[in-house]
DNA sequence: CCTACCGATCGGTAGG
DNA sequence: CCTACCGATCGGTAGG
Protein backbone atom coordinates (compact mmCIF):
# COMPACT_ATOMS: atom_id res chain seq x y z
CA UNK A 1 0.00 0.00 0.00
CA UNK A 2 2.25 2.73 1.15
CA UNK A 3 5.81 3.38 -0.23
CA UNK A 4 8.55 1.90 1.65
CA UNK A 5 11.35 4.90 1.20
CA UNK A 6 11.76 6.37 4.65
CA UNK A 7 11.04 10.31 3.86
CA UNK A 8 14.67 12.11 3.89
CA UNK A 9 15.04 14.68 6.61
CA UNK A 10 14.04 17.81 4.77
CA UNK A 11 14.72 20.98 6.15
CA UNK A 12 12.83 23.20 3.58
CA UNK A 13 12.55 27.35 4.50
CA UNK A 14 11.68 30.34 2.97
CA UNK A 15 15.73 30.75 3.73
CA UNK A 16 17.29 27.57 2.86
CA UNK A 17 19.81 26.51 5.40
CA UNK A 18 23.35 25.22 3.77
CA UNK A 19 22.80 21.69 2.60
CA UNK A 20 24.58 19.48 4.64
CA UNK A 21 27.10 17.60 2.34
CA UNK A 22 28.79 14.65 2.50
CA UNK A 23 26.91 11.09 3.81
CA UNK A 24 23.80 11.09 5.20
CA UNK A 25 23.33 10.17 8.81
CA UNK A 26 22.15 7.26 9.07
CA UNK A 27 18.77 5.98 9.95
CA UNK A 28 18.27 6.54 13.79
CA UNK A 29 15.60 5.56 15.64
CA UNK A 30 14.47 9.31 15.67
CA UNK A 31 13.69 10.16 11.70
CA UNK A 32 10.73 12.33 11.46
CA UNK A 33 8.74 9.93 9.64
CA UNK A 34 5.39 11.38 10.47
CA UNK A 35 6.22 15.01 10.56
CA UNK A 36 5.63 15.60 7.39
CA UNK A 37 2.68 13.56 7.04
CA UNK A 38 1.13 15.08 9.69
CA UNK A 39 1.80 18.74 8.50
CA UNK A 40 0.15 17.89 5.26
CA UNK A 41 -3.05 16.66 7.62
CA UNK A 42 -3.18 19.69 9.48
CA UNK A 43 -2.65 22.47 6.74
CA UNK A 44 -4.68 20.63 4.37
CA UNK A 45 -7.66 20.65 7.22
CA UNK A 46 -7.10 24.36 7.53
CA UNK A 47 -7.34 24.85 3.85
CA UNK A 48 -10.39 22.61 3.44
CA UNK A 49 -12.37 24.17 5.81
CA UNK A 50 -11.38 27.52 4.54
CA UNK A 51 -12.27 27.23 0.91
CA UNK A 52 -13.81 24.03 0.65
CA UNK A 53 -12.22 20.81 -0.59
CA UNK A 54 -12.91 21.53 -4.56
CA UNK A 55 -11.60 24.95 -4.53
CA UNK A 56 -8.10 23.57 -2.38
CA UNK A 57 -5.53 22.54 -5.10
CA UNK A 58 -2.92 20.31 -4.11
CA UNK A 59 -0.54 22.70 -4.78
CA UNK A 60 -2.13 25.08 -2.15
CA UNK A 61 -1.52 22.81 0.47
CA UNK A 62 1.98 21.70 -0.72
CA UNK A 63 3.06 25.33 -0.50
CA UNK A 64 1.14 25.80 3.14
CA UNK A 65 3.92 23.40 4.48
CA UNK A 66 6.98 24.53 2.05
CA UNK A 67 6.92 21.75 -0.46
CA UNK A 68 6.74 21.27 -3.85
CA UNK A 69 3.84 20.60 -6.17
CA UNK A 70 4.05 16.85 -6.74
CA UNK A 71 5.10 16.01 -3.32
CA UNK A 72 2.23 15.66 -1.43
CA UNK A 73 1.52 12.70 -3.35
CA UNK A 74 4.65 10.75 -1.71
CA UNK A 75 3.04 10.77 1.16
CA UNK A 76 -0.97 10.36 0.05
CA UNK A 77 -1.93 8.15 -2.88
CA UNK A 78 -4.48 10.71 -4.15
CA UNK A 79 -5.88 14.52 -2.96
CA UNK A 80 -8.75 12.42 -2.32
CA UNK A 81 -6.89 10.15 0.58
CA UNK A 82 -5.42 13.36 2.42
CA UNK A 83 -9.37 14.47 2.87
CA UNK A 84 -10.10 10.66 4.32
CA UNK A 85 -7.23 11.25 6.38
CA UNK A 86 -7.95 14.64 7.46
CA UNK A 87 -11.60 13.46 8.86
CA UNK A 88 -10.58 10.11 10.30
CA UNK A 89 -7.71 12.01 12.42
CA UNK A 90 -10.56 14.43 13.71
CA UNK A 91 -13.10 11.55 14.94
CA UNK A 92 -10.03 9.60 16.40
CA UNK A 93 -9.57 13.04 18.61
CA UNK A 94 -13.16 13.87 19.19
CA UNK A 95 -14.00 10.73 20.34
CA UNK A 96 -10.95 10.72 22.64
CA UNK A 97 -11.87 14.02 24.62
CA UNK A 98 -15.59 13.33 24.39
CA UNK A 99 -14.29 10.33 26.67
CA UNK A 100 -12.17 12.56 28.59
CA UNK A 101 -14.65 14.71 29.07
CA UNK A 102 -17.47 12.33 30.29
CA UNK A 103 -14.76 10.68 32.87
CA UNK A 104 -13.91 14.32 34.25
CA UNK A 105 -17.75 14.66 34.99
CA UNK A 106 -18.20 11.06 36.88
CA UNK A 107 -20.70 8.77 35.91
CA UNK A 108 -22.23 9.95 38.59
CA UNK A 109 -23.14 13.28 37.55
CA UNK A 110 -26.78 14.24 36.29
CA UNK A 111 -27.92 13.53 32.73
CA UNK A 112 -28.31 17.10 32.89
CA UNK A 113 -24.86 17.97 33.87
CA UNK A 114 -23.96 14.77 31.04
CA UNK A 115 -25.56 16.70 28.30
CA UNK A 116 -24.00 19.80 29.66
CA UNK A 117 -20.41 18.35 29.23
CA UNK A 118 -21.45 16.64 25.74
CA UNK A 119 -22.53 19.65 24.65
CA UNK A 120 -19.71 21.57 25.71
CA UNK A 121 -16.93 19.30 24.12
CA UNK A 122 -18.96 19.25 20.81
CA UNK A 123 -18.82 23.28 20.98
CA UNK A 124 -14.83 22.80 21.43
CA UNK A 125 -14.70 20.45 18.89
CA UNK A 126 -16.25 22.55 16.65
CA UNK A 127 -14.99 26.39 17.48
CA UNK A 128 -12.47 25.84 20.09
CA UNK A 129 -8.66 25.39 18.99
CA UNK A 130 -7.64 23.14 15.91
CA UNK A 131 -11.16 23.05 15.14
CA UNK A 132 -11.18 22.22 11.67
CA UNK A 133 -11.00 18.43 11.55
CA UNK A 134 -14.28 17.82 11.99
CA UNK A 135 -16.35 20.62 10.84
CA UNK A 136 -14.29 19.56 7.54
CA UNK A 137 -15.95 16.08 7.98
CA UNK A 138 -19.22 17.92 8.19
CA UNK A 139 -18.76 19.89 5.30
CA UNK A 140 -17.72 17.89 3.03
CA UNK A 141 -18.25 14.58 3.26
CA UNK A 142 -19.94 14.84 -0.08
CA UNK A 143 -16.34 14.55 -1.88
CA UNK A 144 -15.93 10.67 0.09
CA UNK A 145 -15.86 7.73 -1.73
CA UNK A 146 -18.57 5.15 -0.68
CA UNK A 147 -15.40 3.08 0.88
CA UNK A 148 -13.95 6.21 2.91
CA UNK A 149 -17.49 6.86 3.79
CA UNK A 150 -18.13 3.15 5.15
CA UNK A 151 -14.95 3.58 7.43
CA UNK A 152 -15.93 6.75 9.12
CA UNK A 153 -19.34 5.47 10.04
CA UNK A 154 -17.76 3.21 12.47
CA UNK A 155 -15.97 6.05 14.54
CA UNK A 156 -18.94 8.09 14.30
CA UNK A 157 -21.37 5.34 15.55
CA UNK A 158 -18.91 5.51 18.61
CA UNK A 159 -19.24 9.05 18.72
CA UNK A 160 -23.07 9.01 19.22
CA UNK A 161 -23.12 6.30 21.33
CA UNK A 162 -22.44 8.10 23.96
CA UNK A 163 -25.18 10.62 23.68
CA UNK A 164 -28.41 8.14 23.70
CA UNK A 165 -28.23 6.89 26.96
CA UNK A 166 -28.27 10.21 28.45
CA UNK A 167 -30.97 11.80 25.72
CA UNK A 168 -33.35 8.46 26.86
CA UNK A 169 -32.63 9.41 30.82
CA UNK A 170 -33.99 12.74 30.11
CA UNK A 171 -36.93 11.79 28.54
CA UNK A 172 -37.45 8.93 31.17
CA UNK A 173 -37.55 11.85 33.52
CA UNK A 174 -39.67 14.45 31.38
CA UNK A 175 -36.69 16.70 30.79
CA UNK A 176 -36.68 16.28 26.81
CA UNK A 177 -40.38 16.03 25.41
CA UNK A 178 -39.02 14.82 21.97
CA UNK A 179 -38.62 11.57 20.45
CA UNK A 180 -34.87 10.90 21.09
CA UNK A 181 -33.85 9.59 17.73
CA UNK A 182 -35.29 12.96 16.22
CA UNK A 183 -34.38 14.95 19.11
CA UNK A 184 -30.82 13.57 18.81
CA UNK A 185 -30.38 14.67 15.18
CA UNK A 186 -31.77 18.13 16.20
CA UNK A 187 -29.86 18.71 18.45
CA UNK A 188 -26.86 17.51 15.94
CA UNK A 189 -27.76 20.14 13.69
CA UNK A 190 -28.42 23.15 16.40
CA UNK A 191 -24.84 22.45 17.06
CA UNK A 192 -22.97 21.94 14.04
CA UNK A 193 -24.57 24.79 12.23
CA UNK A 194 -23.01 26.55 15.13
CA UNK A 195 -19.52 26.63 12.54
CA UNK A 196 -21.66 28.83 9.75
CA UNK A 197 -22.37 32.01 12.33
CA UNK A 198 -19.98 31.34 15.65
CA UNK A 199 -17.25 34.18 15.67
CA UNK A 200 -14.49 34.34 18.21
CA UNK A 201 -14.17 37.05 19.96
CA UNK A 202 -17.28 38.55 19.28
CA UNK A 203 -20.57 37.58 20.81
CA UNK A 204 -21.24 34.53 22.78
CA UNK A 205 -18.53 32.56 24.55
CA UNK A 206 -18.57 28.95 24.12
CA UNK A 207 -19.94 28.05 27.84
CA UNK A 208 -22.74 30.88 27.11
CA UNK A 209 -23.38 29.04 23.95
CA UNK A 210 -23.64 26.24 25.73
CA UNK A 211 -26.06 27.16 28.20
CA UNK A 212 -28.62 28.55 25.63
CA UNK A 213 -28.69 25.24 24.20
CA UNK A 214 -29.39 23.36 27.48
CA UNK A 215 -31.88 26.14 28.03
CA UNK A 216 -33.24 25.31 24.63
CA UNK A 217 -33.69 21.64 24.53
CA UNK A 218 -34.47 20.88 28.06
CA UNK A 219 -37.00 22.30 30.42
CA UNK A 220 -36.30 24.67 33.20
CA UNK A 221 -34.47 22.84 35.58
CA UNK A 222 -36.97 21.64 37.91
CA UNK A 223 -34.66 20.23 40.74
CA UNK A 224 -32.28 22.90 42.48
CA UNK A 225 -31.25 26.06 42.05
CA UNK A 226 -33.65 28.40 39.86
CA UNK B 1 -25.55 45.30 -19.05
CA UNK B 2 -27.40 41.98 -20.55
CA UNK B 3 -27.40 41.56 -24.15
CA UNK B 4 -30.44 42.90 -26.43
CA UNK B 5 -31.01 40.18 -28.47
CA UNK B 6 -34.35 38.30 -28.11
CA UNK B 7 -33.31 34.68 -27.74
CA UNK B 8 -34.37 32.59 -30.53
CA UNK B 9 -37.66 30.06 -30.29
CA UNK B 10 -35.56 27.28 -29.41
CA UNK B 11 -37.14 23.16 -29.40
CA UNK B 12 -34.24 21.32 -28.93
CA UNK B 13 -34.98 17.86 -27.12
CA UNK B 14 -33.58 14.25 -28.06
CA UNK B 15 -35.20 13.52 -30.59
CA UNK B 16 -35.23 17.15 -32.38
CA UNK B 17 -38.23 18.11 -34.25
CA UNK B 18 -38.60 19.14 -37.93
CA UNK B 19 -36.73 22.97 -38.19
CA UNK B 20 -39.19 25.59 -38.95
CA UNK B 21 -38.24 27.08 -42.19
CA UNK B 22 -38.47 30.19 -43.77
CA UNK B 23 -39.22 33.49 -42.04
CA UNK B 24 -39.08 33.33 -38.39
CA UNK B 25 -42.56 34.45 -36.92
CA UNK B 26 -42.60 37.97 -35.64
CA UNK B 27 -41.75 38.94 -32.03
CA UNK B 28 -45.10 38.09 -30.76
CA UNK B 29 -46.63 39.71 -27.20
CA UNK B 30 -45.34 36.01 -25.25
CA UNK B 31 -42.06 35.27 -26.81
CA UNK B 32 -40.46 32.32 -24.88
CA UNK B 33 -37.83 34.78 -23.28
CA UNK B 34 -37.84 33.46 -20.02
CA UNK B 35 -38.33 30.11 -20.54
CA UNK B 36 -34.90 28.64 -21.08
CA UNK B 37 -33.27 31.54 -18.65
CA UNK B 38 -35.57 29.87 -16.06
CA UNK B 39 -34.32 26.08 -17.24
CA UNK B 40 -30.75 26.79 -16.30
CA UNK B 41 -31.73 28.37 -12.88
CA UNK B 42 -33.55 25.29 -11.94
CA UNK B 43 -31.27 22.64 -13.56
CA UNK B 44 -28.28 24.20 -11.85
CA UNK B 45 -30.36 24.50 -8.63
CA UNK B 46 -30.81 20.42 -8.51
CA UNK B 47 -26.72 19.55 -9.97
CA UNK B 48 -25.40 22.50 -7.26
CA UNK B 49 -27.45 21.22 -4.55
CA UNK B 50 -26.49 17.29 -5.61
CA UNK B 51 -22.55 17.96 -6.72
CA UNK B 52 -21.49 21.39 -5.28
CA UNK B 53 -20.78 24.75 -7.07
CA UNK B 54 -17.07 23.35 -7.82
CA UNK B 55 -18.01 20.00 -8.93
CA UNK B 56 -20.54 20.86 -10.99
CA UNK B 57 -19.38 22.56 -14.45
CA UNK B 58 -21.40 24.63 -16.94
CA UNK B 59 -21.01 21.92 -19.45
CA UNK B 60 -23.40 19.73 -17.04
CA UNK B 61 -25.77 22.75 -16.21
CA UNK B 62 -25.63 22.97 -20.32
CA UNK B 63 -26.46 19.57 -20.97
CA UNK B 64 -29.24 19.39 -18.32
CA UNK B 65 -31.06 21.91 -20.69
CA UNK B 66 -29.93 20.74 -24.00
CA UNK B 67 -27.87 23.50 -24.65
CA UNK B 68 -24.12 23.67 -26.02
CA UNK B 69 -21.59 24.25 -23.53
CA UNK B 70 -21.13 27.81 -24.22
CA UNK B 71 -24.75 28.82 -24.39
CA UNK B 72 -25.28 29.44 -20.51
CA UNK B 73 -22.78 32.52 -21.14
CA UNK B 74 -25.56 34.15 -23.83
CA UNK B 75 -27.75 33.98 -20.50
CA UNK B 76 -25.33 34.28 -17.46
CA UNK B 77 -22.57 36.70 -17.56
CA UNK B 78 -20.55 33.57 -15.67
CA UNK B 79 -21.02 30.93 -13.60
CA UNK B 80 -21.29 32.39 -10.79
CA UNK B 81 -24.23 34.56 -11.66
CA UNK B 82 -26.36 31.19 -12.45
CA UNK B 83 -25.61 30.76 -8.58
CA UNK B 84 -26.72 33.49 -7.17
CA UNK B 85 -29.29 33.89 -9.35
CA UNK B 86 -30.44 30.47 -8.01
CA UNK B 87 -30.26 31.94 -4.55
CA UNK B 88 -31.68 35.35 -5.29
CA UNK B 89 -34.87 32.99 -6.71
CA UNK B 90 -34.58 30.88 -3.57
CA UNK B 91 -35.04 33.47 -1.09
CA UNK B 92 -37.81 35.44 -3.03
CA UNK B 93 -39.52 32.27 -3.17
CA UNK B 94 -39.52 31.28 0.51
CA UNK B 95 -40.84 34.97 1.41
CA UNK B 96 -43.47 34.72 -0.21
CA UNK B 97 -44.63 31.07 0.76
CA UNK B 98 -43.57 32.22 4.53
CA UNK B 99 -45.43 35.21 3.91
CA UNK B 100 -48.44 32.66 2.61
CA UNK B 101 -48.20 30.04 5.44
CA UNK B 102 -48.56 32.97 7.86
CA UNK B 103 -51.65 34.43 6.61
CA UNK B 104 -53.40 31.21 6.35
CA UNK B 105 -52.79 30.71 10.01
CA UNK B 106 -54.10 33.84 10.77
CA UNK B 107 -52.65 36.75 13.16
CA UNK B 108 -54.73 35.51 15.97
CA UNK B 109 -53.02 31.95 16.16
CA UNK B 110 -51.20 31.58 19.38
CA UNK B 111 -47.18 32.25 19.14
CA UNK B 112 -47.02 28.18 19.63
CA UNK B 113 -49.41 28.14 16.54
CA UNK B 114 -47.51 30.47 14.59
CA UNK B 115 -43.88 28.59 15.33
CA UNK B 116 -45.74 25.57 14.18
CA UNK B 117 -45.82 27.33 10.93
CA UNK B 118 -42.98 28.95 10.54
CA UNK B 119 -41.14 25.58 11.05
CA UNK B 120 -43.66 23.19 9.04
CA UNK B 121 -43.00 25.69 5.61
CA UNK B 122 -39.08 25.78 6.83
CA UNK B 123 -39.45 22.30 6.58
CA UNK B 124 -41.06 22.42 3.27
CA UNK B 125 -38.96 25.15 2.05
CA UNK B 126 -35.46 22.52 2.65
CA UNK B 127 -37.26 19.45 2.46
CA UNK B 128 -40.31 19.34 -0.01
CA UNK B 129 -40.93 19.64 -3.59
CA UNK B 130 -38.31 22.09 -5.61
CA UNK B 131 -36.32 22.03 -2.72
CA UNK B 132 -32.99 22.85 -4.06
CA UNK B 133 -32.54 26.50 -3.96
CA UNK B 134 -32.58 27.07 -0.72
CA UNK B 135 -30.28 24.26 0.24
CA UNK B 136 -28.12 25.66 -2.63
CA UNK B 137 -28.07 29.23 -0.63
CA UNK B 138 -27.27 27.34 2.76
CA UNK B 139 -24.78 25.07 1.57
CA UNK B 140 -22.99 26.85 -0.95
CA UNK B 141 -22.71 30.53 0.21
CA UNK B 142 -18.93 29.93 0.35
CA UNK B 143 -18.65 30.77 -3.50
CA UNK B 144 -20.55 33.81 -3.43
CA UNK B 145 -18.83 36.99 -3.82
CA UNK B 146 -19.11 39.66 -1.77
CA UNK B 147 -21.30 41.74 -3.63
CA UNK B 148 -23.70 39.01 -4.33
CA UNK B 149 -23.67 38.33 -0.24
CA UNK B 150 -25.02 41.49 0.47
CA UNK B 151 -27.79 41.50 -2.03
CA UNK B 152 -28.89 38.19 -0.49
CA UNK B 153 -28.58 39.97 3.15
CA UNK B 154 -31.72 41.83 2.96
CA UNK B 155 -33.87 38.74 1.52
CA UNK B 156 -32.44 37.00 4.39
CA UNK B 157 -33.08 39.14 6.51
CA UNK B 158 -36.75 39.76 5.42
CA UNK B 159 -37.02 36.08 6.21
CA UNK B 160 -35.57 35.56 9.31
CA UNK B 161 -37.27 39.30 10.59
CA UNK B 162 -40.62 36.88 11.18
CA UNK B 163 -39.50 34.49 13.49
CA UNK B 164 -38.26 37.53 16.49
CA UNK B 165 -41.46 38.69 17.03
CA UNK B 166 -42.43 35.27 17.59
CA UNK B 167 -40.30 33.81 19.74
CA UNK B 168 -40.11 37.08 21.85
CA UNK B 169 -43.57 36.29 22.59
CA UNK B 170 -42.94 32.38 23.51
CA UNK B 171 -39.80 33.74 25.30
CA UNK B 172 -41.88 36.31 27.63
CA UNK B 173 -44.52 33.47 28.84
CA UNK B 174 -41.95 31.02 29.37
CA UNK B 175 -42.45 28.81 26.61
CA UNK B 176 -39.43 29.41 25.50
CA UNK B 177 -36.32 29.82 28.08
CA UNK B 178 -32.93 30.24 25.91
CA UNK B 179 -32.19 33.84 24.94
CA UNK B 180 -34.18 34.45 22.19
CA UNK B 181 -31.17 35.46 19.73
CA UNK B 182 -29.16 32.25 20.17
CA UNK B 183 -32.58 30.46 20.15
CA UNK B 184 -33.17 31.89 16.58
CA UNK B 185 -29.49 30.53 15.30
CA UNK B 186 -29.67 27.17 17.33
CA UNK B 187 -32.86 26.76 15.77
CA UNK B 188 -32.34 27.16 12.67
CA UNK B 189 -29.09 24.89 12.95
CA UNK B 190 -31.75 22.60 13.99
CA UNK B 191 -33.68 22.86 11.08
CA UNK B 192 -31.19 23.74 8.34
CA UNK B 193 -29.41 20.36 9.32
CA UNK B 194 -32.14 18.20 8.57
CA UNK B 195 -30.80 18.72 4.86
CA UNK B 196 -28.16 16.51 5.46
CA UNK B 197 -30.26 13.32 6.72
CA UNK B 198 -33.43 13.89 6.02
CA UNK B 199 -34.57 11.28 3.21
CA UNK B 200 -38.06 11.40 1.96
CA UNK B 201 -40.38 8.14 1.97
CA UNK B 202 -38.32 6.64 4.45
CA UNK B 203 -38.16 7.02 8.09
CA UNK B 204 -41.02 10.45 9.67
CA UNK B 205 -42.87 12.76 7.91
CA UNK B 206 -42.78 16.25 7.86
CA UNK B 207 -45.33 16.55 10.12
CA UNK B 208 -43.66 14.49 12.42
CA UNK B 209 -40.53 16.52 12.28
CA UNK B 210 -42.59 19.71 12.74
CA UNK B 211 -44.26 17.88 16.15
CA UNK B 212 -40.56 17.14 17.19
CA UNK B 213 -39.25 20.41 16.89
CA UNK B 214 -41.70 21.99 18.72
CA UNK B 215 -41.34 19.50 21.71
CA UNK B 216 -37.62 20.07 21.79
CA UNK B 217 -37.64 23.66 21.66
CA UNK B 218 -40.84 24.60 23.59
CA UNK B 219 -41.62 23.41 27.29
CA UNK B 220 -44.78 21.31 27.49
CA UNK B 221 -48.12 23.08 26.03
CA UNK B 222 -49.63 23.79 29.55
CA UNK B 223 -52.76 25.19 28.20
CA UNK B 224 -55.39 23.19 26.37
CA UNK B 225 -54.60 19.06 25.35
CA UNK B 226 -52.56 16.85 26.59
C1' DC C 1 -27.88 29.93 -29.32
C1' DC C 2 -24.01 26.98 -31.86
C1' DT C 3 -19.11 26.27 -33.44
C1' DA C 4 -14.62 26.26 -32.52
C1' DC C 5 -11.45 27.57 -29.76
C1' DC C 6 -8.03 29.59 -25.95
C1' DG C 7 -5.50 29.94 -21.68
C1' DA C 8 -5.27 28.44 -17.16
C1' DT C 9 -5.44 25.15 -13.71
C1' DC C 10 -5.37 20.81 -11.80
C1' DG C 11 -4.47 15.92 -10.15
C1' DG C 12 -1.17 12.93 -10.80
C1' DT C 13 3.33 10.52 -12.48
C1' DA C 14 8.24 9.09 -14.02
C1' DG C 15 12.62 9.23 -12.85
C1' DG C 16 15.96 10.57 -10.13
C1' DC D 1 11.07 14.81 -1.76
C1' DC D 2 12.23 17.70 -6.28
C1' DT D 3 12.05 18.36 -11.45
C1' DA D 4 9.68 18.35 -15.34
C1' DC D 5 6.00 17.02 -17.38
C1' DC D 6 1.25 15.01 -19.30
C1' DG D 7 -3.64 14.69 -20.25
C1' DA D 8 -7.97 16.24 -18.95
C1' DT D 9 -11.15 19.56 -17.67
C1' DC D 10 -12.91 23.94 -17.14
C1' DG D 11 -14.75 28.85 -17.48
C1' DG D 12 -15.22 31.81 -20.83
C1' DT D 13 -15.14 34.17 -25.66
C1' DA D 14 -15.31 35.56 -30.81
C1' DG D 15 -17.90 35.37 -34.53
C1' DG D 16 -21.62 34.06 -36.79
Amino acid sequence: MSLDLPPPAAALTAASPPRSRGRPRKAADTRDDGNRRQDLIRHAARLFRKRGFDSTSTRDIAAAVGMQSGSPFYHFKSKGELLGAVMQEGMQSAIARQAQALERVGAAATPREQLRTLVRNHFDILLGRDSDFIPVMLYEARSLTAAQRRELADLQARYEAAWLPVLAALHARGALRADVKLARLLMFGALNWSVQWFRARQGATLDELTQAALDLFLGPDNKGKA
